[in-house]
DNA sequence: GTCTATACGGAGATAGAC
DNA sequence: GTCTATCTCCGTATAGAC
């Protein structure tokens, strides 16, 4: 209702008022997350742009002339959160080449990705790619794409330098860490795959997490 | 139509009228494997009564006298079809704890497992599982204690004798089991689960399980 | 048990004022 | 750029004849 323009003050009590650039972007996030939001429960179908309208707070036909149709604005969020929700597991991967310990910064990495992506809000957003595939593919492509580039990839370099310097005994560096993956994050991810609403137990996870990274270097480790 | 009743004959040649019981139950049956294609094809919410009836030659009212509602005839078809598709993997289990070459008997284990696992038609099941279970919690349910009784029970009892029998240095089966399970089949389950209609690469898959088998008796044989 | 015809609501999308 | 009001169509579900 541009009831912003009017209510919103800086520090020191000034009315701030919004460019119109400002304006249109703020509707724009408004708008995002509310759709998110929407997506998220009800998933792609079922979702109604009446709904969107609602949680947004900006009309039907704003959202039109931002996004053009359902399928536009759907392709827009998620493809929006995917890189951000990714993008927070890159800090914990180099380290990985220089540590002195392998076996403890193999578990405290696998054990940072596992937290992020075991968020119930993250495994949502997985249910819902997962499950728009056939109608979507490109959000499938998207997903692996990012998840290689933020997550295998960097970790493929750091085995790969680990083997030159004789540290690993990886013939194969990429199938690796597939396999690393699988066997730390991906058994407890499996399971919350198919249960919503159950919390992560963190000592379970913490047991799963590292008889993985044992099973691993068992076969890995230059011993 | 009823066309049935007037073309189908026996081996003879001798008309074979169906008693009601069986008309019903063909009927049912159609419906059943139409319903089935549609929600595969569009997902719950964008698969319509209009397209089931159209695709079964059964009327929209029938639908409706024989599930009740959308949501019941979702759950019957689903519900239905995944005890069949996992009662497929059970025969390869037997094997485990009597076979000579343990690490032969698991790669074609965990093969026969995957070659079935990853078909187009079961992957989309379950991505069409995962993508409601936030609306239809009971599948997800199922779907875990299908393959558990299916799968992962069982290779846990062969575990567990294969250890008294000192052969496995196994001390948690249960997490043994999903850590294979994870390192053969889950890697190219992965991977297909966010790209559709790619095939499943023969040799590639041979090369997943057996590494997949050498790291997990890496550290489970008892040497 | 099965069909045809229809009720009724809500979906996505847009026209036109401001 | 944004809103209100509306168009049009298709969804699920059912009434009533046979």
């Amino acid at each position: 209702m541009g009831a912003e323009t009017q209510d919103t003050v800086d520090q020191y009590g000034i009315p701030i008022i919004p460019d119109p650039a400002d304006a249109a972007s703020r509707k724009h996030q408004a708008i995002v997350d509310a759709a998110l939001t929407e997506f998220l429960a009800e998933g792609y179908s079922a979702a109604s742009m009446e709904a969107i309208t609602s949680r947004s707070g900006v009309s039907k036909a704003t959202i039109y002339k931002h996004f053009g149709s359902k399928e536009r604005l759907f392709l827009a969020v998620v493809g929006g959160v995917l890189p951000k929700t990714y993008a927070g597991l890159k800090p914990f991967n180099s380290t990985i080449a220089e540590a002195t310990d392998l076996r403890a910064a193999l578990v405290q990495l696998t054990t940072d990705w596992a937290r992020i992506l075991l968020r119930p809000d993250i495994m949502s957003l997985r249910r819902l790619v997962i499950g728009e595939i056939d109608r979507f593919p490109q959000l499938g492509q998207l997903w692996y794409r990012v998840s290689y580039e933020m997550n295998n990839g960097p970790l493929i370099d750091a085995f790969t330098e680990l083997r030159a310097r004789g540290a690993l005994d990886v013939p194969d560096p990429g199938l690796a860490v597939q396999q690393l993956v699988a066997v730390t994050v991906g058994v407890p991810q499996l399971v919350h795959t198919f249960s919503t609403g159950t919390e992560v137990d963190g000592a379970e996870l913490d047991r799963m997490i590292s008889s993985g990274v044992d099973l691993f270097l068992a076969r890995y480790a230059r011993s």
